[in-house]
DNA sequence: CACTTTGGTTACCGCAAGTAACATGCTGGC
DNA sequence: GCCAGCATGTTACTTGCGGTAACCAAAGTG
């Protein structure tokens, strides 16, 4: 039956994408975002054309890959975001969410964020930029739409809630980035101080005795 | 005379290094950051074992060229900092500056923090990440420094005023990235927005009809 | 048995980073 | 005036990558 077959086929196809996915996800881990395609097709016990077949350039490959750890961190996000609390608690859990995050697997995240600084030698880097931006993104678009939906911002509602979306996750990566590099002070931490920052204790705060202020 | 002599060929090591770099900067801005290193050889009239002479290898020159821009924009970004007027206000002139800046010359922008995806084609990038990245960091510890030396912020000023530091600089660039590639508002609209971010309004805002709250 | 399809390989191209070895011209000391 | 030395520049190479063409074999189907 030529269905059927077809079915089978597709599944085959399928399952063998994922080895490679999971193969590729082994070398990256293991040698950095620098890893080569020989590498990786050595990884998975076949040979470039293979992998040139199934994800066209290296590109579709980080794209593949890159997308499996997006929608696991992003699930975990909107997990967060979702949860029955207050706005405050929610904020933190989902700060929190993302730095336990990269701070779990910081191989992963250096990967997804800066691809091409990982290989120890000739930092040919994988293709970057136009793959790291779009998780940042992708998750300043998902954060906007909760807020907008939830938050009551009066007319205008709609780019406010977008820069904000945007502006509060490049916060949280910026910080979160430095933190990771310096680890000057415990997740918790990091956290709170981040939390109060987008609830006003900049504006709140006083100016420092003899300076005209900041 | 030998002193005089030495430095002479300083002298004329440094502008030939200075011509190096507009040549540089000239094919970077033209071609975008996958400008070969032939090219830029090509560009200053001479060839590729020159440009290694002077700065060892690509990262080398990209530093170097990066680091002119960066100084440029620390000192907008320091003298709007610095003006004499209350905190919202400087807070506002500064992301001001930042997006002003990135608007004027966003090519230079996209090389700075995205290095490696403005080639036409075959994207080899340019040393990216290690350098992209300290932008950033630089922007992050400066404001850190002043925000920790100008406001109050009870004990544990330091590790808070760093954290903020390098959180606020993650939301100008991030919300600065999305907006120079989608042109959503006007640059006033955006720093009025991101002010307001700053300044608590998301803690403010009333939670919207019909859902359990932000 | 020929015959296409599917998953595989070897061997190559083009190109960019980086280097080695060779050429040339200006310096100053003898 | 002539030779040593050094900066400046060149050609020609090596290495390693992304990407591709052409070939190969096994297995099901008329």
């Amino acid at each position: 039956m030529e269905t059927r077959q077809r079915t089978d086929q597709q599944r085959s196809a399928d399952y063998r994408r994922r080895e490679l996915l999971e193969a590729a996800d082994r070398v990256v881990l293991r040698d950095g975002p620098g890893a080569s395609m020989n590498a990786i097709a050595a990884e998975a016990g076949i040979t470039k054309p293979i992998l040139y077949r199934h994800f066209g350039d290296k590109g579709g490959l980080y794209a593949a890959l890159a997308q499996r750890h997006t929608d696991a961190l992003l699930a975990s996000l909107r997990a967060a975001l979702d949860a029955p609390a207050d706005r405050r608690e929610r904020v933190e859990s989902t700060l929190d969410a993302y730095l336990a995050a990269i701070e779990a697997r910081p191989q992963v995240y250096r990967f997804l964020m800066h691809p091409a600084e990982g290989g120890s030698q000739s930092e040919q880097g994988f293709d970057t930029g136009r793959h790291s931006i779009p998780l940042l993104r992708r998750m300043g678009e998902e954060l906007a739409q909760v807020v907008e939906e939830r938050v009551d911002l009066g007319p205008d509602s709609h780019r406010l809630a977008r820069v904000w979306g945007h502006g509060i996750v490049g916060m949280m990566h910026a910080a979160g980035d430095w933190w990771l590099g310096e680890q000057p002070c415990s997740r918790a931490e990091l956290v709170r101080s981040l939390a109060d920052l987008l609830w006003g204790r900049l504006a709140a705060a006083g100016n420092r005795a003899g300076g005209p202020g900041f």
